[in-house]
DNA sequence: AGGTACGATGCAAACGTTCGCATCCACTCG
DNA sequence: CGAGTGGATGCGAACGTTTGCATCGTACCT
């Protein structure tokens, strides 16, 4: 193994000159500098990163915590995490809480010693894992907190621009299948529709939920949304969508005829299927690299000045086959009868 | 922080002693050693890693690097390596290469000091990166190199699994549309439909291909598989399926009336489908746990006395509803004309 | 020309743990 | 009863890096 004494003596300069002029290169002489990173790339040197944190107090290397790596979702964000951790010199130790807050929890405090900070994604038990992590930075995404930094999609945009979206097919009630109830992503998205809902006037909301986030919620919310007399739906997430779409089908009626679905996430399934689906999405990737950012950031200053400054990701939809004007019904409200001429 | 000093000091005895009763157990005094889990309990002590790492030479880490992190293929493994990782007490840095081998092998280099074993996927420069991690312990995961231990699908009696099924169903040509060029595993699965087509003796293979292993490849082989005559297509995965299918449907043909398809890794998508995918399904999680094993377990072991050693895993056919007796043809074979009565 | 100030570099301590070796004690055996 | 034995524990060095402080030389100012 090679190190800075190596270098040092190839450089013919002290190891306190090697180990500035690689890590603060400003205070080290342009010349020395020359020889010693010449002499490190030649060595072959490379820092050995536990002595630098026994040392420094820094990790070099950050905590990703999601509940499910084998979702897109998170996979995502991790996939966007682990480029800017990459980018910026920093390991990532990547932790799945499989869902369970004992572990998240128990994630965070074995992470919390051995990292610089942690992403905590979706967090199933945001106070014990805070207080778990022991002042250590942390940034939430797809969550808030007071007090704590985060990363959010804006859900409340999202959810009025599906709105819109529908109301300017002219459809005028709107149904929401509802994720898990303590779910934080679907109480944004409930209040983001009923904001939505009062501020276009005119478009009714039915409220439907908690479901389970998978195919089966879809199968089970299919039925309910179709009694509620709602022309369309806009689902927790795709795989809701999915479910539902294919109950729909099995009931014999129509995507998009007889019912307009709006998804979220634009998971991957969304293009694929027939028809694909409208959704609503969020660059998470980006918001793996945002948070990654933010974590930097804050490590950089002295501590919590930064306090609860929120990243808000946009949030965008995407128009494809599962949305379009609803079948001009004969025994509905006369108002509402004729396909709508008017674009907000 | 609390360090082995405050325990020893709780407790009453060395520090020597502390390290001793929490890293070997044995070589203290059940008594002491009892004091000392109890001290360092109550005071909530966590071994500062790097300390160790510095000074015992082990890392209590290891890497995972996979091409594309994002893929559900990969997220899969990781989540299963990621479980059994934190089962064995060990963090886990997950790297994503983009897959890029510059980056791949940049990253093994870069892992290898600070880890104690490091699961390569599907590497994309394989032998860069054995040579970068400078004699540290891997382990292959979907790839294999002689005198390197690797954990590997069961490709060719997956290959012959789906012909037979393809053949009892009265298949007798058979296409197959190949993946990247360089792919590892589409080597392993052309000769593996080889083999099972030799053995077979009365099916007939097609070969297609590079095609990018994406729907847009599927979109692409489409029309070649149409044309070769084949009644039925084996994909290199369920993406190439997927575009595959809606090529033929836009063609005006039928999945599987007029063409039967195979997928391969049973992904996310491939029940959601219409028709759901019949595909060939690998047990992706306990690839990565047995990644995990296999390099704890040589980790523990002086050297390369395990060798070679290869994890093979079984390939299941998950049959769905893309796959079905051919169409009878009036203008072909006489002999292939009837509806198979014969199976197996 | 002498004093000052500052930039560049070297010295050495410290981070928290592990482990070889030394020490100590109790027990056993001759 | 004394020497030998071995198990339990303590001592202290070492791992490779970072960093506060000291030192040195040079350049600038008066």
């Amino acid at each position: 193994m090679v190190t800075v004494h190596d270098v040092a003596r190839a450089a013919g300069v002290s190891i306190s000159t090697v180990s500035r002029a690689l890590t603060m290169p400003e205070r080290v002489a342009a010349p020395t500098r020359d020889r010693v990173t010449a002499a490190a790339r030649e060595l072959g040197y490379r820092p050995n990163r536990a002595a630098s944190v026994l040392r420094a107090g820094r990790a070099g290397a950050i905590g990703l915590v999601v509940p499910d790596l084998a979702n897109p979702y998170f996979a995502a964000i991790a996939k966007g995490a682990q480029a800017r951790a990459r980018e910026r010199g920093l390991g990532l130790f990547v932790v799945d809480s499989d869902e369970d807050p004992d572990l998240e929890t128990e994630a965070v405090a074995g992470l919390a010693p051995q990292t610089d900070g942690i992403v905590l994604c979706s967090p199933r038990a945001v106070e014990r894992s805070v207080e778990a992590l022991e002042g250590r930075p942390v940034v939430l995404v797809n969550h808030e907190v007071d007090g704590l930094p985060s990363v959010v999609a804006d859900h409340g945009a999202g959810m009025l621009r599906a709105l819109e979206h529908l109301r300017a097919l002219g459809h005028r009630r709107v149904a929401y299948v509802g994720g898990p109830e303590r779910s934080w992503s679907d109480g944004r998205r409930r209040t983001g529709l009923r904001a939505a809902a009062v501020r276009l006037g005119d478009v009714e909301l039915v409220e439907l939920g908690p479901h389970r986030p998978q195919v089966a919620g879809g199968h089970a919310a299919a039925d309910l949304v179709l009694a509620s007399g709602a022309t369309a739906v806009v689902t927790f997430n795709d795989l809701v969508a999915v479910g539902l779409v294919e109950r729909v089908r099995v009931r014999g009626l129509d995507v998009p005829g007889d019912l307009s679905v709006v998804g979220c996430d634009d998971a991957y399934v969304a293009e694929l299927l027939a028809p694909p689906l409208t959704t609503l999405r969020t660059d998470l990737r980006s918001a793996g690299r945002a948070a990654v950012d933010h974590l930097a950031a804050r490590a950089g200053r002295s501590g919590h000045d930064l306090g609860d400054a929120a990243v808000v990701l946009p949030v965008e939809l995407v128009v494809r086959g599962s949305t379009a004007p609803p079948r001009p019904t004969l025994h509905d409200d006369p108002d509402d009868d004729a396909v709508p001429t008017e674009d907000t």
